[in-house]
DNA sequence: GCAGATTTTGGACATTGTCCAATACCGAGT
DNA sequence: ACTCGGTATTGGACAATGTCCAAAATCTGC
C-alpha cells in the first residue's frame, strides 16, 4: 500500500517536472502554433496512424468532441489530414502530413534534450532498466 | 538519443494511462468538489506544508496567479488555510486543514488502487527498483 | 427492414493556463 | 532614514483544455 503510493507520487512528480521544462522549451519549436495538446496528439498519432478519432480519444484518455475540435484546427494548420475510412462511412481516418512529421522531428529533439537533463544522474544501464520497467506498465 | 526519446515516450504513455484511470475513479471521492488540480495541490502541499504560494507554484510548475485563485477557492471549501508568514509580511503560508488531510487519506486510497492496476505485472522488487530509479530523476 | 450500438460533430459551460500590471513588502547600499 | 532593485501576492483579461449532453449519420445483428 505504502509503496504503491510512493510509486504514484514519484510518477506524478517526474511528470510535472518534465511538463515544467517542456513549457519553457517548446514554444521556440512550435512555430505553427500546434499547442501542447496538439503536440501530444501528433506524438500519439505517429504510433497509430492512420486511425479514427474514437481510437485516438480512447488511447489518449480524452473526450471525443475535444479531439474533434483539436483535429479540425490541426488540419487547418496542415499538420494532419483526414480521409474517409473505407469500411466505415461513420469514421474518418486521421494521419500525419509531411509538415506534421517535420514538426515531430523537431519536437522529439526537444524531448530528448529535456529527458537528457532529467536523467543525467542515471547511467546508461539505469536508463535502459527504467525504460524496461515502464514498458511493463 | 534514441533511448532518450524512448524514455520520454514511455513516461508520457504511463502518465496519460494513469490520468485516464484517475479521471474515472476520482469523482466518486471528490465530494467537496476539490477538482483535479486542487487534488494535485493538496498532494504537493502535504510534502512541503507550511509553505508560501511562490514555493508551491515553482514546485508544481504552475503560474502564481493560477495558484492564488485555486488556493482562494480551496480555502473557501475548507481543505486548506492561510496564515501570515512571520518573517515576511509579503508572503502567506498555506497549510492543510483536518478536512484537507481527510480528503488526502481517501484520495491516496484511490491512487494506490490505480497504481495497483497499472503495476500488476511487476514484482515487488521491480516496483521498488522503479521507485528508486524515478527518485533519481 | 428494424432496433440498438457506434462515430463524429456541435452547443454550452467549467476548469485550467498564460500574460501583464498593480500593490505591498523585503533587503542592501548610501 | 531613504531610495532602489527584487520578490510575493493578487486581479484583469483572455486563451486553451476538459466535460457533459444531444443530434445526425452509419453500422451490425436479428
Amino acid at each position: 500500500m505504502e509503496e504503491d503510493y510512493a510509486l504514484a507520487h514519484e510518477l506524478d512528480r517526474v511528470m510535472r517536472k518534465l511538463d515544467a521544462k517542456l513549457h519553457r522549451l517548446m514554444p521556440s519549436v512550435d512555430k505553427g502554433r500546434v499547442g501542447p495538446m496538439g503536440g501530444l496528439l501528433l506524438l500519439q498519432l505517429e504510433t497509430m496512424q492512420p486511425c479514427n478519432i474514437q481510437a485516438l480519444a480512447t488511447a489518449m484518455g480524452r473526450d471525443n468532441s475535444q479531439l474533434t475540435r483539436l483535429i479540425r484546427d490541426l488540419e487547418a494548420k496542415g499538420v494532419i489530414k483526414r480521409s474517409p475510412q473505407p469500411d466505415d462511412a461513420r469514421a474518418t481516418l486521421v494521419s500525419l502530413t509531411p509538415q506534421g512529421m517535420a514538426f515531430l522531428t523537431e519536437a522529439k529533439t526537444v524531448l530528448a534534450q529535456v529527458v537528457n537533463e532529467v536523467s543525467e544522474h542515471l547511467t546508461a544501464s539505469e536508463v535502459a532498466d527504467l525504460i524496461g520497467l515502464l514498458r511493463k506498465l
